[in-house]
DNA sequence: CCCTTGAGCAACTTTTCGGTTGCATATCTG
DNA sequence: CAGATATGCAACCGAAAAGTTGCTCAAGGG
């Protein structure tokens, strides 16, 4: 009987649940869009447009930049935050990954049902 | 400037921090990945090989359940889920569309600098 | 019918999370 | 230099999450 992962959770799987962790919240994710259309902001222009405190968006960014979606580099005396791509597109291609292997298992059904 | 969303998150930005919230956590995606190799299994099941205790498990599944990633049909005694793609299908072209968003903004930048 | 197995429910504990407030620090600008 | 601006840091708080334990119930198997 195929049990459930064996255990001691493959790093992959570690950094996947990280990513989406980070990505499972409304106010980070909106962050991630403002980033992703191109332009580095300060965590000040961030945080204009929303009601949050500069703090509460300060964290965010920081979980968003632990998870590698996101970098800071500090320029003068504000420090800019960059989208970074890498993370999000090994989330998509898991994701792809899954959606293949069910498209296969439903080929197998149907094959086996269609004689 | 282009400051950050606006407000009142749309619906869709929701549904994927749902999403991305139930994903991020290592044993749902273990669980996930168990029920995306087809066969639809119980939560007995489920819970073998891993450490945790079945109502642990069950409240894992629970959250993938409202997340819409999984669904449970009552058999006999027992409760079998299985997976359902169309959330994690839904996400996965989320992030397409970012990824190919940044890679236009990237183009932008290139030809920019290359005149 | 008795016993085992699979599951649901509820209460409780312990962390973790999302946010805030208050204060200190560095950087511009006039 | 004085004042405003942009951050950083740390303590604190309430709520939600993760997991456990104990008890009850339903369904199969001898």
């Amino acid at each position: 009987m195929s049990r459930l992962a064996p255990e001691g959770g493959s790093a992959k799987r570690r950094q996947h649940a990280t990513v989406c962790a980070a990505l499972g919240d409304e106010t980070r994710l909106s962050l991630v869009t403002a980033l992703s259309a191109g332009e580095p902001r300060s965590i000040a222009q961030l945080t204009g447009g929303s009601r949050m405190t500069r703090q509460a968006i300060t964290k965010h960014l920081r979980v968003l930049e632990s998870a590698g979606i996101v970098h800071s580099v500090r320029s003068g005396r504000e420090s800019r935050f960059a989208f970074d791509p890498a993370p999000l597109n090994e989330l998509k291609d898991y994701l792809a990954r899954v959606s293949e292997q069910w498209d296969q298992v439903l080929g197998r059904l149907k094959s086996l049902v269609e004689g």
